[in-house]
DNA sequence: TGTACATCAGTGAACGCGCGTTCACTGATGTAC
DNA sequence: TGTACATCAGTGAACGCGCGTTCACTGATGTAC
């Protein structure tokens, strides 16, 4: 970790948990986003979840329906990590009397929050983002952080705010997200998976800035 | 395909070929262009390609160490291809007077190819650009098209016709390739996997070109 | 020009691998009387 | 309060799958004499 991104919530031990296990679907959902951890969404392997929570391979159809709903059960947690990610990053904001700098902050600390997830929890975020993924028209509250917003819908939100703040021209507002996630997204992807892999931290976030310097300009 | 840009290059039909089968090192690897094609990288299966080649499987070894061996050649094909179809862009350019509007249209024909080839021959730019993948600091002139420049050295090339052109100043060159590339491979990535998969072609290409409108305001 | 020989591309059979998934089960638990 | 019972979480064993890879081989070809 030694990063100012969180890593990958964990909820406080629950109540007693059901029958002998304890509570073998939470076991088997973290054991899942460790394998992601380590080795991206190719890792998630039923039966080694089924191993690190000492139990039957055959156990996990209590909980999970197959392979892939187990999966989907990591990488909605992994979504929402990178959400708490960019939280992390908009609560250290200073306040700013300036509206705009302001904005403009809060739209850089979100595409900050998602590079530095992506650098800091690679195989999280390459589960999360990396392969084949969809986005829910409808908010689904697992892929959200505290604050109830996915990731998408925190870029929105900052996006918006850009607007109010006068700093983005109300008729280059449509579509913007996609302009500015594409960014990021190709940064990270650069960053983890590309010829940047193995950048120095230092350089890498550089990179980054310069990057949302230019988004900045050219939106 | 329906689509301006090429297939990826199949050479004309070679000298006679060694034993029995004619050529099965080149089958092979058509098979496996064939199978990345279709599914991307992880479709690149060794049997499959003997099977498509009419071969026991063992024979892939008298042409190539394994299947990585194999997946790397087809990976390098690909990114040939890409170069190609950079090319195809380039070459449909009019000659303009203006240096500037020249320079900056060569920039957006290699991001419009990247960009288109990923929409056209998905399987395919995944297999070039969608997993791991490196840069070699060498050339390497199998990953080149007809020009001899790989899809990276296209874009540098590009970027250092801008600063000729005096429309990029120098001292913000250095780094600017792994900006632009970032950008649309970020907006490739989610066009193909993501959540602008399926989008009409129209709007696909209208979002290409808005992103570029960003890159070089932003640059 | 004809024959013996070495080469080596492709064969056929088999291997071990870990995977996801199904089956009939067992036995600790919570609940109804 | 004590006992019978239904529930259903986890068991144990087994399946078929396609994969990559290894082995000892064969037989068409090009070449040397």
């Amino acid at each position: 970790m030694a990063e100012n991104t969180p890593p990958p919530r964990t909820r406080a031990v629950p109540a007693r948990g059901s029958y002998r296990h304890g509570d073998l679907r939470r076991a088997l959902l973290e054991a899942g986003l460790a394998l992601a951890a380590e080795g991206g969404p190719d890792a998630v392997v039923l039966r080694e979840a089924t191993r690190r929570a000492g139990v039957a391979p055959n156990a996990a159809y209590r909980h999970f329906a197959n392979r892939q709903a187990l999966l989907d059960a990591v990488r909605t947690a992994a979504v929402a990590a990178v959400a708490e990610a960019m939280e992390v990053r908009m609560a250290q904001l200073p306040v700013q009397p300036d509206a705009v700098a302001q904005a403009r902050a809060r739209v850089r600390a979100v595409g900050a929050g998602y590079l530095g997830f992506a650098r800091a929890h690679t195989g999280l975020f390459r589960t999360a983002f990396g392969g084949r993924f969809a986005l829910a028209t409808t908010p689904d509250p697992a892929k959200a952080g505290r604050s109830g917003l996915d990731p998408f819908r925190h870029l929105g939100a900052a996006l918006d705010a850009l607007v109010a703040a006068g700093a983005l021209p109300q008729e280059r507002r449509p579509g913007a997200e996609f302009l500015a996630w594409s960014t990021v997204h190709g940064l990270a992807l650069l960053l983890i998976d590309g010829p940047l892999r193995g950048l120095p931290a230092e350089q890498a976030e550089a990179l980054g800035g310069r990057l949302l310097d230019m988004v900045e300009r050219g939106l």
